[in-house]
DNA sequence: TGTACATCAGTGAACGCGCGTTCACTGATGTAC
DNA sequence: TGTACATCAGTGAACGCGCGTTCACTGATGTAC
């Protein structure tokens, strides 16, 4: 209520009166103090409610106006973490081959991005590891979704060399295992520090082309590997 | 108390009287509960001093008597998944090349040897991500010393080859990275399970394999790639 | 345009609860004589 | 061996606090006439 500011009609964007535009500006209010209060130490299950509505600016009871408990925030955040993140995967992925350029120059896009949007992927990571239910298997089907879709990628990279869908699966799982740890150790960079920044660019540069290169290598084990002779 | 036998000096190891034998059977106990009470969804920091001291059997104020605080229980945790898994690290490295089966027999040890202990990894993984400052630190410095071990052993498996050690560091964390995302899906394996557990086993046998394969064909990128002829 | 009423986002007080920490205590174990 | 005292792990009551949730409310916005 403090913040609220009537005003009638106006040409800019952000401060709309009327119930819609309170209602989403609350909302939108309660998303952002959540994510602020995910600092360095906090996990997402450990805020409280009425933590979240006083950085919001509204009283603990105006919270299930918009959200039915702290959970369904919590849904509404992987979502939120996800959809911007799809998007940008999916401009990634349009790019033909990885060529030794191309895998530098989208490693050093996806860095920038972490960084960029940092307060979701700390959500992300977190609740991957250690949310309650609802979100956490939300996210892991997030990543589910990406696996999938990078193994059908790989198909087409790989399209001469007879490779199954299942080790298709196998690979994607390997890369986007490295992205996620690799995530975390982007969040773990110190702010404004283009040094360390562009070094763990070329790391996981590298860590991809070693990747790729038993790729171009790989050939299925003899059907069943069971009792090989020595 | 309720749980306190008086006996005095019999051979059976385990049900010692005295000061002392007391007060390790308590803190064991502590220790105990709170890997008990790390199930499914719960992190180690939500869980409250009192709900320990409960689930341990002692009134909340005899938690003082062994510990800080929950910090420093937390700490205590790190030390002792660590202890064993440095001493199962270290057999495994003590074998030879890492051939087809040696791989998979590797992985299929560090499987069952995740589930086996597995209230230890459930908590050292999730601290890891989500933990209290002093907690994840020290998780993160085992994590780092096995990458340096690694890189270590790496040396000894390519040693024709020149890899630079900056780059051994890198191969090396990104077979870590793998093990511990592993690590988290070992744990999600259902309880008897045998079926899942061997193709767990199979696709992180192969995805090592890639790893190899890749290390096989390292080349250092030509110094400093900066702006290559396209 | 002006008035009466409906809607509904946000308020503020209240509730019972589990929390971490403190404190003087109890009573079994250990020790000195 | 027997007694008097010291040690100290664990007790139980108490404290103030922030928690999630409920409820009747207020007052600005929206609508019907």
């Amino acid at each position: 209520m403090a913040v609220y500011k009537k005003k009638a009609k106006e040409g800019g964007e952000g401060e709309e009166s009327g119930h819609d535009a309170r209602r989403s500006r609350t909302r939108q209010a309660l998303i952002e103090a959540s994510l602020d209060l995910l600092g360095d130490e906090r996990t997402f299950s450990s805020l409280s409610l009425r933590e979240v509505t006083k950085a919001a600016g509204v009283v603990p009871a105006a919270f299930y106006r918009h959200f039915r408990g702290m959970d369904s925030l919590g849904l509404e955040l992987v979502d939120e973490s996800f959809r911007t993140l799809r998007a940008q995967m999916r401009a990634v992925r349009s790019n033909p081959l990885p060529t030794e350029q191309l895998i530098r120059s989208s490693v050093a896009l996806y860095v920038s991005y972490v960084r960029e949007q940092n307060r979701y992927f700390r959500f992300a990571i977190r609740e991957y590891f250690s949310g309650a239910t609802t979100t956490r298997l939300a996210i892991r089907n997030e990543l589910r979704f990406f696996v999938s879709e990078l193994a059908t990628d790989l198909a087409l990279l790989v399209p001469d060399r007879r490779i199954t869908s299942s080790d298709l699966q196998m690979i994607a799982q390997l890369i986007v295992n490295n992205m996620v740890m690799a995530t975390d150790q982007i969040l773990a960079l110190p702010a404004e520090h283009p040094d360390e920044e562009a070094l763990l660019v070329e790391v996981l540069s590298r860590q991809l082309r070693v990747i790729f290169l038993g790729v171009t290598q790989w050939k299925h084990p003899e059907s069943k590997p069971g009792k090989a002779a020595s």
